[in-house]
RNA sequence: GGUCACGUGGCCGAGAGGUUAGGCAGAGGUCUGCAAAACCUUGUACAGCGGUUCGAAUCCGCUCGUGACCUCCA
């Protein structure tokens, strides 16, 4: 078996993934800011990054995985009159902050358990480690990367770039960033253009607000990342993930922190997820394109022909490798919701396969493709997560799965090994992995016997080829939506929407 | 304007110097009382123009097109 390679977006190249402390990974994800619905496009990060959790525990490794919330506003850098994207909307819906905050967290959490993502190991707060912010901050002055002007911090960016690679990560040239001609409001306090805020001071009807020793204030965006990511998984740790618009300023900033305050970059391998883009625009809040997570789930709105389920949508997003942009489209999604039902229905169609006892495969060579497919998987995630690839394999089976029971294909074609061995890849790789789940939930018990009862009525009809009457019951099953099916070896299974 | 990506068959999307991606849709067939499902067969694509090479969709250059970042952003 092949080694994990991850495309590290730090050194433009795929790389072994060899952690820092043997079998044990520590991962940071830039998690959402809760001051709104979650759409979309913030979908496809924390559904990339379940699956990267989910396969480095697959591996065997002890993964922590922190993941945190973003609810303080520090948006307030670029001085649009929206000073706090928390606090405004907080005005406008009249709640508390935090009221706001408990409301979209939610929400969020919702829909993060309906796409069956896990839960981080930690989930910590940008509020609850002010202290922790703050001390990083003092650090950074203390070292004379950081400097006070108005009761506000900012990061000296001009002086690290002198002895530290600024803008490594996202590509940049610091020439051409000081050239940057960008007429925004607090730049009269920065030494440079390029300087970022450390901590802010807030003003009069800014609801969200800290002392500090700067006085009262709110923490710059970028800190908490630092301030968090160090607190739990040390000061360098394994991975860092996050959607590939934060590379710059957001990560590269973190890099620059973490370098003065301790003394190295906080993460050995950055990975970034490419975006979600609706008729080729980025889908984003600046652009008015998105489809809330709420909106796709329930297909309420203008663009949506139907609404999707959510392992309909992981499967989708899962079918693109995570690097690539995904392009939103009913066509697309539709076609995923065909395809993940033909192939949840070819697992479960294996699992109550007969294996049989032969040692020796029948059709060597389709036991042989059989066995290179399923073997395949594990190359293929370890080559920078290629769930595309992995489910393409997963699709090869099909056929040969439900060949064996319509009896196209030989029951001894394969060895007793080979039908244990997919069995196993599709317990891996499509439920372990990948963390899909069948879109039916099981139906109860009572609904079996009703449906059990119309089937023998319509069973009897049939051999009395009371056509009229079997039809009736199957139509009007199908329009209450169960469908029914007339299996090869004349039993009657169904399915209900 | 600067930086960086991308452009694949009807659609979505992998891959990558010579050998089938996969899915959806379409066509034909098998099975079936009829359906549905399933199975089988079927498509030879890689923006354009040059170049490197025995050979390029895959490497290089140019052109065109699209997009991302440079500002909050997943």
């Amino acid at each position: 078996m092949s080694d994990l390679h991850i495309y590290n977006s730090y050194t433009r190249q795929k790389e072994k993934f060899e952690p820092i402390v043997k079998d044990h990974v520590g991962m940071y994800v830039c998690g959402p800011t809760v001051s709104g619905e979650s759409h979309m496009g913030h979908a496809r990060p924390y559904i990339t990054f379940d699956v990267v959790y989910r396969y480095l525990t697959h591996l065997g490794y002890k993964v922590r995985y922190v993941r945190n919330i973003t609810d303080a506003g520090h948006f307030e850098e670029e001085g649009r009159e929206a000073q706090d994207k928390v606090s405004e909307k907080a005005q406008l819906e009249r709640l508390e902050p935090m009221e706001l905050v408990q409301k979209y967290s939610n929400l969020f959490h919702w829909g993060m358990r309906l796409f069956n993502n896990i839960d981080p190991n930690i989930e910590p707060t940008a509020t609850g480690h002010v202290i922790e912010q703050i001390s990083m901050i003092q650090k950074i002055m203390d070292e004379g990367f950081a400097y006070e002007q108005n009761g506000s911090v900012y990061f000296d960016v001009k002086k690290y770039a002198e002895a530290y690679p600024y803008g490594k990560l996202s590509g940049r040239k610091i020439d051409e960033l000081l050239e940057t001609t960008r007429d925004l409001d607090g730049q009269d306090e920065k030494r440079n253009k390029v300087d970022f805020a450390l901590w802010k001071k807030a003003p009069p009807q800014h609801i969200m607000r800290w002392a500090s020793p700067w006085g009262e204030g709110f923490p710059g965006w970028h800190i908490e990342c630092s301030a968090m990511s160090s607190k739990y998984l040390g000061k360098e740790f394994d991975l860092h993930g996050g959607g590939m618009d934060l590379q710059f300023p957001h990560h590269e900033s973190e890099i620059a922190q973490s370098t003065i305050a301790h003394g190295c970059a906080p993460a050995r391998y950055w990975m970034h997820n490419n975006m979600i883009t609706i008729n080729g625009k980025k889908m984003g809040k600046s652009y008015n394109n998105v489809i809330k997570i709420t909106e796709l789930f329930s297909g309420d709105h203008p663009m949506l022909e139907q609404a999707y389920h959510p392992m309909v949508v992981r499967f989708n997003i899962l079918q693109t490798h995570y690097r690539s942009t995904l392009d939103f489209s009913n066509e697309s999604l539709q076609a995923s919701e065909k395809a993940f039902r033909r192939l949840w229905d070819a697992y479960e169609v294996l699992q109550k396969l007969e294996p049989g006892t032969n040692d020796n495969a029948g059709d060597k060579e389709l036991n042989e493709k059989v066995t290179k497919w399923c073997n395949e998987c594990a190359d293929f995630m370890n080559d920078d997560m290629n769930t595309a690839k992995v489910i393409a394999n997963l699709f090869e089976m099909a056929p040969v799965i439900n060949g064996i029971k319509g009896g196209q294909v030989s029951k001894e074609a394969l060895s007793a090994d080979t039908y244990k061995l997919m069995l196993s890849t599709f317990d891996t790789y499509l439920v372990e992995v990948l963390g899909m789940k069948p879109l039916q939930v099981q139906q109860d018990n009572k609904i079996d016997q009703v449906l059990s009862l119309l089937i023998e009525i319509r069973n009897d009809a049939r051999t009395r080829k009371d056509y009229a009457t079997s039809d009736l019951i199957r139509n009007k099953l199908t329009e209450a939506g169960v469908m029914l099916k007339d299996e090869k070896d004349g039993s009657v299974s169904y399915t209900i929407e």
